[in-house]
DNA sequence: TCTTTACATTGACGTTGCGTAAAGGTGTAT
DNA sequence: ATACACCTTTACGCAACGTCAATGTAAAGA
């Protein structure tokens, strides 16, 4: 099969312009030029095309990506596994971010404050340079009373309904939990309802609601100390109780 | 808390460059200039340039960052929450791609062949324009035997150890697969011994296992007709019959 | 006090991966 | 013959900074 630049980059979903210019790095020459100056691909130069998509969506610069594809000891296979692994660890650098985000959101709607540092956490890759600790205490200096003022004042301007609906909500998962942590049962009925509670008082902070994201979000709870200040204020042990509820709620492991 | 252009910029991630830049353009300006015209941060603009970089993480432009950030209604959670939404689509893109790389793999090791369309799956959203189904008579043309050469190629440049365990294996899964068939239940002992079977071949092309992972490849067995054709040739079922084992050994659902 | 060193400033040009004309040749259908 | 969709090269434009260069300033040690 032979193709002209427009036929490819439709194959492709690459723009002519594209075509012509990895021909000018020359990253991907055409097969031949025919009588007119026409650019003909051939099938070689769909399977190039292919890899220097791959990469390319890797974020790879074109340069790099030409070093791969025009390494004599280039193998197609192994190069795709190296490919995948650095897919993974993108998707656990979002995954970062994503929790990063729950926690924000998590963290401001309760009223509670993020340390500066804390706030970049999910951005930085891992720039863990000694002048961190140089800086350290100044940057856990916490916000002091502005940040609570915003919150309220957001507060102030939902529906009141939606308001009254959330505190509501918000009452019943704590005054159900601290009964059902009487019980002892995480599975129990009362447990499992709480769980419920929790998820709808959930679903008025999500747009969209995961078993995934909200097992994580319980985790958190028990990981992160203020949470589970938050929660054991009354009764110790309740964050964990609360997590365990609601992993056996969402069914997870 | 009051930073300069370096404390901010190591705080955040950054570099002192971008920070000028921002300013320069006017989507994040210093709180004040001192005496010696140094830029100094404050805390507004900590969270500030804390939400310019999620929304940067997504491939926003900076104009549109402004507008977002600049807009007097701007409501940090809401924009938060969105901002979470894509998120998760951009993970499902990414959930897409990585699916794509197995495929390939998979193929590949199988030499198995895909048509030209097939490699840019998930390259392209969904360019369904009509010229499609205009060369699609074309596109849907096979390889022919050069990559089964290629893929043979390959074989022969493998350790040759490697090669006969691999292949040793591939029958001894074969083999096992179609036993356990004929006892039709895919959580007894031959069934499973099957999928682990597959596992350890499985591990010989993929640097990295998981549980998830062969689950999807399983999954694909059944979904895509070149594996179902594959593995059903012998025996029809069989590759139905492999993916209930792989979840029962993997523990999916 | 002097000097060094680390940090700040404003230009201004370079880079990547193309988009987008502009100005023109080609092929084929009517 | 002319319309039309395709192809060509040349060349400037863009975002989001990186990277000099040339220069001023703050902090700390000799």
């Amino acid at each position: 099969m032979e193709y002209t630049v427009q036929k490819l980059s439709r194959l492709a979903g690459v723009s002519t312009r594209t075509l012509r210019y990895y021909d000018e790095i020359g990253i991907l020459k055409p097969a031949r030029i025919n009588s007119s100056r026409y650019r003909i691909y051939g099938q070689a130069e769909v399977d190039r095309l292919q890899q220097i998509l791959f990469y390319r969506e890797l974020g790879v610069g074109l340069p790099s990506i030409k070093d791969i594809v025009t390494a004599p000891s280039f193998d197609g296979t192994k190069a795709l596994r190296e490919h995948r692994e650095k897919l993974l660890e993108k998707r656990e650098q979002l995954d970062a971010l994503i929790a990063n985000v729950d926690k924000t959101i998590a963290l401001t709607e309760g009223g509670i404050t993020m340390s500066d540092k804390e706030k970049f956490e999910g951005f930085k890759q891992k720039l863990v340079d000694d002048n961190e600790a140089k800086y350290g205490k100044e940057i856990r200096e916490k916000y002091g009373d502005e940040t609570v003022n915003k919150s309220n004042q957001k507060m102030k301007e939902m529906a009141q309904e939606q308001y009254d609906e959330m505190t509501k909500l918000a009452t019943e998962v704590n005054d159900t939990l601290y009964a059902a942590f009487k019980t002892g049962d995480p599975a129990g009925e009362l447990a499992q309802k709480t769980a419920d509670l929790h998820r709808q008082w959930l679903c008025h902070s999500w747009d969209s609601y995961s078993k995934e994201a909200h097992a994580g979000l319980a985790q958190m709870y028990v990981d992160d100390p203020r949470f589970t200040a938050y929660y054991d204020e009354k009764q110790p042990g309740a964050a964990e109780f609360l997590r365990d509820a609601i992993f056996i709620y969402t069914g997870k492991k």
